[in-house]
RNA sequence: GCGCCCAUCGUCUAUCGGACAGGACACAAGGUUUUCAUCCUUGGAAGCGGGGUUCGAUUCCCCGUGGGCGCGCCA
């Protein structure tokens, strides 16, 4: 029998990071088996379930390149099935009707557990087992007449014709109701597999305070999906060998369950970053200008970013890059108006001597056709006649032209700032920063 | 509290009883470099504790300890 699995994720806003790691290692055992890969839109909270929160979902997917091979289903149109299944356990006597605890909100159906013990085999953990007298009775449907998550989960796999659930380890108890109920529904048991959470510093499971939680967080804060996607699959499952940095054919081929490990993983996100300057460096360079041209856009600079340019500086950028929030540093190449970082100003500017050797190398500079070979060679005779050590003065004249003390070589910055924009900055810098 | 699961450098991991426990991130020290980054070299860094089984245990078993998960008319 063909493989296949699903993802089912609740649209609630956002993609948690431990939820679409799960969809990658479903996608990649589906991928690696040949099997189909499934989506299955968990709907049914019609509150939190918005249009928009099903697009935020789609999105996280396709930008991971997570295809899947058949039209979604909907939780949210099952409900009709889903009460009759319920009907039907209550005739055949697996399910029985309570006002629970007497909470005076009416009667719901609920599930009776086989009263055996139950083991079955985690394609990952291996064999588990619960006896009888730690599992109880549980609500499939609610006093106002909605199906729970256990009922709703279990009734829709099977009508995916689902082989094989690997999804989170907090499931792992729910497995043996869900087997349960597989069983008095009379359909075939699925493998089961539950993958290791992941933790954060503190070893407790990833949350909103521990900042990238979410998918989106990573794509705005300039992650590649190509990096945290191979990242991801590093967390509790590795291919055996040395390996790490992993393409998607790689990853398909070696992807095998039995390898996923069992106790939770903690993120690192440095690593991830280590992970992301490779991607990144690699990116053909059309593709890096357009990412970073994203990241332009969405900076609003209220400059004109013209292209040419553009694509100079993200050649020469590119092999600095750890992530594409980089960019919003670049705008010194592109604006008049630039901030001026205090502590560099004071380290390298703001000193006796400074203003007069600027004048003098605004003088030179203006006499010259700019490129590197011209503008260096005008540094290094202003050095010498004010018997300066060679090279000393690149700091200052950086931070002059571009604010900060750190970026790509001087000489091939100057050049892409071009001669006005170089002597303009150093006008302002001579009249308003120089002491 | 009860139940289930897990346990190798700070972190992610390799090891399917047998050599100096390997790799990566991070860190440190050098080298390259006009700063930063890249790149290169080197270094420190681990089998939770205690019992067994075995010629031999990180690996198998038991106990302890530590951690995770679960115990809803949430999903």
């Amino acid at each position: 029998m063909s493989v296949r699995v699903r993802f089912a994720p609740s649209p609630t806003g956002q993609v948690h990071i431990g939820n679409i790691r799960a969809a990658i290692f479903n996608w990649l055992f589906a991928r690696h088996e040949g099997g189909k890969f499934l989506l299955r839109i968990e709907d049914t909270d019609r509150e939190r379930s918005t249009p928009e929160a099903v697009k935020t979902v789609l999105d996280a997917m396709s930008w991971l390149g997570l295809d899947y091979d058949e039209e979604p289903l909907y939780q949210s149109t099952r409900q009709k099935a889903h009460m009759e299944a319920a009907e039907q356990l209550l005739k055949s006597g697996h399910a029985y009707k309570e006002d629970k605890g007497g909470t005076g909100k009416g009667e719901c159906i609920v599930f009776r557990m086989p009263g055996e013990d139950m083991m079955f085999s985690d394609v990952i953990k291996g064999d588990l087992r619960k006896s009888a007298k730690d599992m109880s009775d549980f609500v499939i449907v609610r006093s106002d007449g909605t199906p729970t998550f256990h009922l709703a989960n279990v009734l829709d796999d099977i009508e995916m014709k689902i082989t094989h659930i690997i999804r989170g380890d907090d499931h792992v108890e729910n497995t043996f109701r869900h087997i349960a109920l597989f069983r008095s529904l009379q359909a075939d048991v699925p493998k089961y597999g539950h993958l290791p959470m992941i933790i954060n510093q503190q070893g407790k499971p990833y949350s909103k305070r521990d900042g990238a939680a979410f998918v989106g967080e990573f794509r705005e804060k300039g992650y590649l999906a190509s990096a945290l996607f191979n990242y991801l699959t590093l967390l509790g499952w590795s291919p055996g060998d040395d390996r790490e940095k992993l393409t998607r054919d790689e990853l398909i081929s070696s992807f095998t369950l039995d390898r996923v490990k069992s106790g939770p993983a903690q993120m690192d996100i440095r690593k991830l970053t280590h992970l992301n300057a490779q991607y990144i460096a690699e990116l053909p360079i059309d593709q890096f200008c357009k990412v970073a041209r994203d990241v332009v856009v969405r900076m609003n600079w209220g400059v004109n970013v013209e292209e040419a340019l553009f694509i100079k500086v993200c050649k020469l950028m590119q092999s600095r890059t750890h992530t594409f929030s980089a960019v919003e540093d670049w705008k010194y190449f592109f604006s008049d108006n630039i901030a001026y970082d205090e502590k560099s100003v004071k380290k390298t500017i703001a000193k006796e001597g400074v203003k007069s050797i600027l004048i003098l190398l605004k003088e030179r500079l203006a006499e010259i056709d700019f490129s590197e070979g011209t503008i260096e060679k005008v540094i290094r005779g202003v050095e010498k006649e004010n018997g300066i050590g060679e090279g000393k003065l690149n700091q200052p004249i950086r931070v002059a032209v571009t604010g900060v003390s750190i970026g790509a070589g001087i000489y091939e910055t100057m050049v892409l700032l071009g001669k006005n924009r170089t002597l303009a900055k150093l006008e302002y810098v001579i009249n308003n920063l120089c002491i």
